[in-house]
DNA sequence: CATGAATGAGTCTTCATTCAT
DNA sequence: CATGAATGAAGACTCATTCAT
């Protein structure tokens, strides 16, 4: 707020160049302290995470961090609008407009969403909420409203497009949305909290393949099969 | 307010009496400690919770917590396999003796695991663990120890035997079993963090039904249909 | 709050001689925390103040003044209600039954505030609030409320019992009131700011003394008087 | 908001005017940042003060303020000498010539003085002095040098000449001098610091005017006299 | 001369842990 | 065994001061 950019285009007159490299590296501090701070979140946590720690990891002094941010909180807050809003947003941009079915939708985000989160800069963020959620209720507010109800919405509304197409089996895409995103979950977490422990328990890429063939074949629809034997669960 | 001092006069009385009403109570300690640690690391998370709430909720003075609990994180410790050990080998005794298929065993679990993480007391542990894992990595290896491991080996096993039984289609349980418990963790975390600010946007039994229902169909074998559509993902 | 001692009598029963150590030197704390606070706000102003000094000075750890005091505002503001209210409540109780003029007891409220404004617990307090009142709004509309309102108020009944008796030259007691305290205001602050630089400038004893003197002069009524019963104080 | 660019266009123009314009803005620097500081220093308190603040209000950077001033504390003792130190100068410069008798020059004095404490940029600065005495014995040092002493000495010389002509009773200027001036910083404290938050408590014109009734009658000689001549002021 | 981004020492406040009673 | 007053290390945040541009 008091960094904002004043007359940006005046400083070209005069001494412009070396404006310039002062303006680049300003523009780039609250990345590069984004970044340090993704990271430290990621592997200790929120409350755990030193401002201190952040300032050295970012290669600035602690009091930059408060010319950029005006609390560790909101520093948080950045974070998760900087890093997930935006791929929400490219999500719910691609729905309208994918020629292909819906199943081949959810193909592409499952296939996709799996590879972003294995960016501990992205990753971070679900576990750390996790966390802090109870702590930080604006936050957990803020991120339930812009990231996590987007994007049930529109993995909702794609599987009612295949219900009403017959490609799946009649059922309500705000119940069968959290099963499409809830083992992208458990493996980003997995990622971040279990995996640099017990490597053998899991192999994330192989349990992702089976939730793609798992969940396209439960949301099939009947068609002339036989295998009507589970009704009520 | 919580720290109601219950039945002041009657230890007055008689030694007698009161000191069998001071040895019931003083077994009964560890437990009301870690069932007030419990509650509240789920609610502000372990960072977050001081000693002194888990005293006061307890209805004990902060120095007796340390007198059965050596350290704030053995204590934490001590949650975890009071709280989720035993329930875990419950299911492993499961097993063997089920009489029924490896369908009905999934949801008989499914449908077990989803009433006890309903329980604060025990999906606390999940959401705890997910946040402070990085911390303590010595907790979180104990804990993919001593419950993940066991319980995805329980799971894998179930469906390793589903699938020699021509119940289940080709796959290896290893990589299935996480698909089981994805959902459920899923709702587990959902209902500590977001349905308090959000309780609009999921519906926790409806989704864990139609994940039954789902995760069985896909598990299901080919049989002489022709959705044999979906090959490699 | 916290600390509140319960079942105060209970006690006594059983060790009560121990707890009675105990409590004493709880009870007492507050009061040479307020003590400590009070000759270093006196010295060196709020703002400049450390809890660590309050602390060291009280023999006390840092922790335990925030168990008595949540926060430095909330120690500056006790030290206000325990250093100066009862020295004005002890005043306005004195005036209605005071048996001599309204000179006298004038000349009894000065001597004795004069004196009282040695004591560099008390003096501190105008100095401090004069400092400060900007930046602690709350605290100066407190003391404003409380201790000037309240001074001022009985100062002017005062004067106007004299103005009413014929004791005194018509005048309004409210404006008044004032002069009658300037001095002894002047003399405190003057005793903590600058008598360690300059001792020679000013002797507080004999301009209190003129003080009086030509306090009471100047109130005197014009007329054929012989108002000559004010002779040295 | 306080930082108003002002005529931001004008230095486009030309060379010739534009440093016209720089400079008479540079010799006015140091009067502006003193303006700046004395207003703030008034609402705040020294140390409560920042040097941002200071910068802000006076329309430049941080960096400029250094430029001027060495440090906060020397700002501090220039805004000492270039507001006070002049009025002293100019009243010390007025006694020796006057013409009236001593009451007059008295009066004289209180009522302007009087008029100037209502200037925020003078008045701050006993209030803040007050505050600050402790912590910069220098500064204390400096000041009762400067002002108080000085001051103190011109006010002495008149009662002292007032005594010896016979205007006024038997008294040592020194341990008069004080009650002039004591309830005209009174008023100059109440107005910045209590007039805001109870402004019903004291009207400073009509305690003034009381003042200088009060004040004269009390210094006039016993005797059969007829000093029957200050009416109202 | 002027700027304002950067610095880091210093301060208030919290809280796990200890120990005299 | 139980208590709770006391401790002090640690962390978030502020702000006077510097210096490259």
């Amino acid at each position: 707020m008091t960094t904002s950019d004043e007359t940006p285009g005046m400083a070209e007159h005069g001494h412009g160049q070396s404006r310039r490299v002062r303006a680049r590296r300003k523009e780039a501090r609250p990345g590069e302290i984004l970044a340090a701070a993704s990271s430290l979140f990621t592997e200790k946590g929120f409350a755990a995470t030193r401002m201190d720690d952040v300032a050295q990891r970012a290669g600035v002094s602690k009091g930059t961090l408060y010319l950029y941010f005006p609390s560790k909180e909101e520093l948080f807050k950045a974070l998760v609008r900087t890093a997930i809003v935006p791929s929400v947003d490219r999500f719910a941009a691609l729905v309208p407009a994918f020629p292909g079915s819906a199943a081949d939708l959810i193909r592409l985000i499952v296939t996709t969403v799996g590879t972003i989160t294995r960016d501990p800069a992205i990753g971070a963020v679900p576990k750390v909420l996790v966390g802090e959620a109870g702590n930080f209720p604006d936050i957990a507010k803020f991120y339930a409203d812009e990231v996590i109800g987007r994007a049930l919405g529109v993995l909702a509304a794609i599987i009612d497009r295949g219900v009403a197409s017959g490609e799946f089996r009649p059922m309500l895409g705000k119940d069968a949305a959290p099963l499409v995103i809830a083992p992208l979950l458990l493996m980003a977490v997995w990622r971040h909290s279990f995996l640099p422990v017990r490597p053998d328990l899991m192999d994330p890429d192989a349990v992702l393949a089976n939730h793609l063939e798992t969940l396209l074949r439960g949301f099939a629809p009947d068609a002339t099969r036989d295998v009507k034997t589970e009704e009520k669960s």
